[in-house]
DNA sequence: CTGAAAGCGCTTACAG
DNA sequence: CTGAAAGCGCTTACAG
């Protein structure tokens, strides 16, 4: 392996001018640094980063924790923070826990003393029985898209979750709708508070019974509790599904049982990804502003590290928004009322 | 920063007897472990792995270059790359190249030296012109799901993609269509000749004007590549779509055009991903054994870090198999000839 | 601007 | 099993 005292030699300059050529810090006479850089293509000199890291104590990596890389919120919010890294010259550690707690946990061991630095942790779960593994951290560490109750160490970029189910509801509310039914991961607890606070100003109440949780994110499981929903109230008017995968398992059983959307009944989503609003009918939701949420929680760890220093200690929530599509109208008797 | 010399001075034992028991290397006398533990724990020793290693040399650190981490098919790439990596005691470091050259090129070069143990690079187009800096990596290289020529210098792990596109024409042919479309990225060329050499196989051909070449990933441009497609043959019974997105915006076309599948145009597509086996109607298409690709693309470069030598030098094609749903059924023509 | 030296925190032969 | 020492390849004050 080809070092820099190597390339000093043969350019018959010191290690420290080989040092100031490569990462170009201290101002090197044009013709010495020619003589370098002739030196380092002869011998096909690359640095060791590895070493350099150590004498530096920066890695330019930056951990990310997601729980699945499956669907587009963590796809979008992968790909938004490699965009922002690299930008910045850092790389991205990329860990999926797959609700996995075990494998959080190891690889979150794994991720300690300097080989990242910072980390950034987005959703939850998995990962938050193990969080006081990294109260002393010695790299800066910030949450996002965090919907559960997040330890109160570390700052936090999120969305309104609770304002997001809010939205749903009330849209449905305003419609008219008054008998519903919500399919919900379990973790969306946030989002179905929010979802019966719109129902409950109007002094509605959506009853237990009309939740039906889904915790496998697969359509197919979707589909089942959708067809479950359908069942237990077949004069449901609207469907509240708390994410992408619950939605299309919802549309599903709603067109496979022979109602129309909206027509029979309504179905309002969470999170605008792209595909939603090329579904037939497109799809009503709530749109959540992803990427933002995934600069924003970066900014925070690279201002951190610029800093030297621990980020603020807050929680930060953006807004989301009510995006109206062709999935939501008026319940049928409402419409009927209005139509004779 | 606590060092492991502390740990040592203070379980009054040398660092070697501390890195033996930190790295569980060569065997450490109970007692003494016992020492050498409260010691960590009273300290809050953490490892340092940056030193560990500049000295190893190794950085158990696998990189991964996909093109984007959008859509099921990187996605599940990505995942299964990190499930195996995780076992295995790696970590992932994830570039995404984004169609940009340029920006490839700098995170390739930002890899050299001793930052990774390895590199897997999935998919192609963007990394291919920069490839010739791998020349002399100093670690082991391998590709996978490349579907243009790759250069000859890595191994490659990857699907027969033409054999892909025959197995979807043979199936059109045998249900006796001959007036097809076909919607492709010009970057599926491999899919589209064999996707041709089951119509030439029966004497018949593809003509150029018959394919549409889709730049853009999105499901928009896909719609609108469809319509032309329609639009320029009206009495096109089957539309051939080289991937999922192009998949859904040529279901789509068909759909508001006012055509039913299977009943007046047949659909058929590539790669199975989840999501298709409930679109309506389910669509038949060619199934990529992804997980099996990424997990051999793994395993190639694990055991070339493990013996320390270059991967060997060949081209492992994994078979694509047909999935026949309900998009695909006999021409209309041949149809009501059979019927009448 | 340049040279010689110390140090980043580990691991690994090498003697005891 | 343990101690003292060299070395991994950089960066960074410190004198010239």
């Amino acid at each position: 392996m080809v070092t820099m005292r190597d390339v000093a030699e043969r350019a018959g300059v010191s290690t420290q001018t080989v040092s100031n050529v490569v990462s170009g810090g201290a101002r090197v006479r044009p013709a010495t640094e020619a003589k370098v850089r002739a030196a380092i293509a002869e011998l096909g000199y690359v640095p060791n980063l590895v070493a350099r890291s150590l004498s530096t104590g920066s890695t330019m990596t930056v951990g990310l924790f997601v729980p699945t890389t499956d669907g587009w919120f963590y796809s979008e919010i992968i790909s938004e923070v490699e965009d922002i890294l690299e930008q910045a010259g850092y790389h991205l550690l990329l860990c999926t826990t797959r609700l996995d707690g075990e494998r959080a946990r190891r690889q979150l061991a794994g991720l300690t003393s300097r080989s990242v630095d910072a980390l950034l942790i987005a959703g939850d779960r998995d990962l938050i029985d193990h969080l006081p593994l990294l109260a002393d951290a010695r790299f800066p560490v910030a949450l996002c898209a965090w919907e559960t109750d997040a330890p109160d160490t570390f700052p936090v970029v999120t969305v309104d979750y609770e304002q997001a189910g809010y939205l749903a509801g009330r849209h449905l509310r305003e419609l008219g709708h008054e008998r519903v039914a919500v399919l919900a991961s379990p973790a969306h607890t946030r989002r179905l508070d929010g979802f019966r606070r719109a129902f409950a100003r109007d002094g509605l109440t959506v009853p237990d019974s009309a939740v039906q949780y889904v915790a496998e994110p697969t359509i197919d499981a979707a589909f089942a509790a959708a067809n479950r929903a359908l069942a237990a109230d077949p004069e449901l008017t609207a469907i509240f599904a708390t994410y992408e995968v619950l939605v299309h398992g919802a549309m599903d059983a709603v067109q496979v049982s022979g109602r129309s959307i909206p027509g029979d009944v309504s179905v309002v989503g969470q999170d605008n990804v792209p595909k939603v609003s090329r579904s037939h009918p497109a799809l009503t939701t709530v749109s959540f502003p992803r990427r933002e949420m995934a600069r924003q929680a970066i900014d925070v760890l690279l201002r951190a590290i610029a800093a030297g220093e621990a980020p603020g200690n807050f929680i930060q929530m953006l807004r989301p928004t009510l995006v109206v599509r062709d999935s939501s109208g008026p319940p049928p008797a409402a419409r009927g009322t209005s139509a004779c």
